[in-house]
DNA sequence: CTTTGGATCGTCT
DNA sequence: GACGATCCAAAGG
């Protein structure tokens, strides 16, 4: 874990000044996952020594959005989204892919913002273990599944707290600021609600999950 | 580079 | 019983 910290610091190779790393408040994240998701772009996702750059990112606005899983009120699986916000909201899809959300606005608002891809930062060695089908750096993490296998995550993390050191997994900023106009588009893989324009992106990031840009 | 189809099973109707 | 907030290998340009 130190050296996790550590090594967060050292990967962020180009960044003239690295701050010391912080979490985010809870209160900031207790607000729209809309107005949260953008802003979440360059925080650092780490898990035990695997550290990543959020790169990608979605917004999913609970009970309003066709396309959330939380559309049609609480079932068990979603149960964590309607939690308090900054806890993360891990769940299973298409048979055999984890994916992980930052839970956003105030309890019993069931808000979230999908980690769609990440920039590895440190830890590479374990990444490289937990996805023997990645041929390129840039593909470790660069899908909402990918960076799940890769930092190890799947239904055991649902529910923690990503604000508390003592969490396996943590939500982190190091002092790199989010893009001032980062790349927005429509969400990708969903069926409905296709039109609203909620995910955002590094532009040029080479981890982006699609296309780049 | 792009396109296509298979894998695989929890969740909710 | 149908459908995924996906990934990957294979095949074609």
């Amino acid at each position: 874990m130190p050296g996790a910290v550590e090594a967060a610091g050292a990967g962020a190779a180009g960044s003239t000044d690295v701050g010391r790393l912080v979490a985010p408040t809870r209160t900031f994240l207790a607000t729209s996952a809309v107005a949260v998701a953008p802003r979440l772009l360059n925080l650092l996702l780490v898990s035990g020594s695997r550290v990543g750059r959020i790169v990608e990112v979605e917004a999913y606005r609970g009970t309003e959005d066709p396309a959330s899983h939380a559309f049609g009120g609480p079932t068990p699986r979603n149960a964590t989204m309607f939690g308090p916000a900054g806890h993360l909201y891990v769940y299973f899809t298409y048979g055999m892919h984890w994916c992980a959300n930052v839970v956003c606005g105030p309890p019993g608002v069931a808000e979230a913002v999908l980690v769609r891809a990440l920039a590895p930062v440190a830890g590479l060695e374990e990444m490289w273990e937990a996805r023997a089908a990645a041929r390129r750096e840039r593909d470790l993490c660069s899908g909402p599944a990918k960076l799940c296998q890769a930092l190890g995550i799947d239904r055991a993390y649902d529910g923690l707290d990503l604000l508390s050191p003592s969490s396996p997994v943590r939500l982190l900023d190091d002092g790199t600021p989010p893009p001032r106009r980062p790349s927005v588009g429509p969400r990708i893989g969903i069926s409905r609600a296709v039109e609203a324009r909620w995910r955002w992106w590094v532009t040029n990031s080479a981890s982006v999950s699609v296309g780049g840009r």
